[in-house]
DNA sequence: CTGAAAGCGCTTACAG
DNA sequence: CTGAAAGCGCTTACAG
């Protein structure tokens, strides 16, 4: 015998009030579970929910108090796995912590992203994370979203502005795994893939020349093949990196998925990789570990960072204290099967 | 010489009112594109916008209109690659039409899923796209997200409710590539992954089975192997594939992350997929061209599929006519090297 | 502990 | 073509 109100008419907190015999301020209170609400009162407006089937407009709490639990995830790439475990790690902080996250893929497209954002931003998000498409004017972030809106960049640093940032220490990632081929025997090491126009493509140079200084080894522009960070460049990229009598014997990738590309198209050219020719990626995707040879990278932590950025953005929107304005997670070499160490039989015999 | 307001004052149509000289009315004309409204009028009113910095509060519309733009999207498993190309499909196929997709992955936890689908109807929208997480008992999605919500099933079929559906012809699909491995030469074809609880999983093994049966080869329950359908599970049951005097020599996956899975633990126990074990997968994510073997699948056009099942929920907020209840997509069988031909050279000394 | 009233930022008839 | 008024479903002081 439920009084189903009739198609069309939403159950507001009049209808509980009316109900439960009650004002819908007393109604108000009984919602954000105030100790005003004397518990006999209480459970008669529970009930009379139940019985109407009322659900919370949300939408109209947020009008009226000006504020709102939704969040925007503006995300550079989702078909890169990488990516998805980003927006993954992001998405369970914000529901644990009672925000809902907008999702919007700019499949590395600026424009679009401004698109995305104007349009995010007029559904009243009370804050929004980005890992901006390549190539963005950081400019255009705040000319969408105005002056105001908490906003926190991650994955890729934004040049000449003051967005707090989350993102992995790329240099010390890319140097330990360059050291781990050097130590390997490996002599001739390139990166490949990525553009120098790229925060995190420069990070990972960086930390690729250190090692390489370091250890006295070449790093000149040659060793350098810049492509777009897919597997399909990462394929395309594999003549010109074997090309020449000075050929690298190993690389540093400038994420997994190129590492992957590489070494498929590697394979199909005679290459082997994991002994006579040298592979290491960056980020750990689940499919590294599921290759052929299973992929030596870089692991970025990557939901653990997602975790992060979200409870930077939600202490900006919730104006706590001194939050953090960047953060750098550590990275960790996973050492699996496709480093290889060519010259590993050169270096015992000099050693025996 | 910008006349902006203090912070946290927001400007509202009442300010552009004011400082455009005319009624809010006037301004709520001007934002819908009201032909109402004179040229220049409207011309005064777009400065005021700009010169002050509106921005539309959606939210606020909404409230009045009693409708909104939001979308929610339920995801299974956003971690694989399957599922983030349905999500992208969905996504752009939303922000083309103007709609804003909220984004939740249940990764497969039906409790979970509970609990966003609330958290989302909440939030006001307009309907929503759901993949259901395993073991999903349809009625608690209604009971999640009242009567009257427009909501469309995607990629599994629910059974015993109503809900629209929009998915691959998985039947079809299957039978095309076990077709396909008998051709090869194949005898023994095992189905492995999935689990016989999951209607899709039924509708592979039915395709499976058609063909077997078409072929008057064998198809007894000890050819198949259940597993979730990941990677690690893949890999997990390749002793079970192998073990036994009549091991199959091929295999149709439920997926193709179990068949990567499976091929990698294949080839670490010796055996050579793609030529003396066939297997094929199914959904044609990116990584499958790039395993080694390039692994054959069966391609549910993924992103397209997203595409259309976020028409059809657009279809039905909008109350169009007629919307398509079913929508069963076509498969396409993609031949790579990974089904190997083990008995070609008997059937070739046979036919000589 | 509970109720009456104002207001969040819009849209929508209704007059003029 | 433009303006005054009501109302969407909430929350929040303010009285009592």
């Amino acid at each position: 015998m439920v009084s189903e109100p009739g198609p069309g008419t939403r159950v507001t907190i009049i209808d509980i009030a009316r109900d439960a015999g009650v004002s819908k301020s007393t109604v108000s209170l009984v919602l954000k579970n105030s100790p005003l609400v004397k518990g006999e009162t209480r459970e008669r407006v529970l009930e009379a929910m139940a019985k109407l089937g009322y659900v919370y407009n949300r939408g109209a709490a947020n009008l009226r108090t000006a504020s709102s639990r939704l969040v925007g995830m503006v995300i550079s790439d989702l078909l890169n796995p990488f990516f998805a475990e980003l927006a993954v790690g992001l998405e369970e902080a914000f529901y644990r912590a009672g925000f809902v996250p907008i999702l919007a893929n700019t499949a590395e497209d600026a424009i679009r992203q401004t698109d995305v954002l104007r349009s995010i931003h007029e559904h009243g998000v009370a804050g929004l994370i980005i890992s901006p498409a390549i190539g963005t004017d950081p400019a255009t972030i705040r000319d969408a979203v105005g002056p105001r809106l908490p906003v926190v960049s991650t994955m890729r640093r934004l040049e000449g502005c003051d967005l707090p940032y989350v993102g992995p220490d790329n240099r010390s990632g890319a140097r330990a795994a360059v050291a781990h081929l050097i130590a390997l025997g490996h002599r001739r090491i390139a990166f490949v893939g990525g553009f120098p126009t790229m925060t995190t493509t420069r990070e990972r140079l960086d930390g690729w020349r250190d090692a390489l200084v370091a250890a006295g080894l070449p790093h000149s522009d040659a060793l350098v093949f810049p492509t777009m960070p897919t597997r399909a460049a990462g394929a395309v990229i594999a003549d010109a990196v074997l090309a020449g009598p000075d050929a690298p014997t190993a690389a540093l990738c400038y994420n997994d998925i190129v590492a992957i590309g590489l070494i498929r198209a590697l394979a199909e050219r005679g290459s082997d990789v994991g002994a006579s020719f040298g592979v290491i990626g960056f980020d750990d995707i689940a499919e590294a570990r599921h290759n052929a040879p299973p992929l030596t990278t870089v692991s970025a932590e990557t939901r653990h960072l997602g975790a992060i950025a979200a409870d930077v953005l939600m202490k900006l929107i919730l104006g706590e204290a001194n939050p953090p304005h960047n953060v750098i997670g550590q990275t960790r070499l996973i050492v699996r099967d496709s480093c290889g160490a060519p010259f590993r039989l050169d270096s015992r015999r000099k050693t025996a």
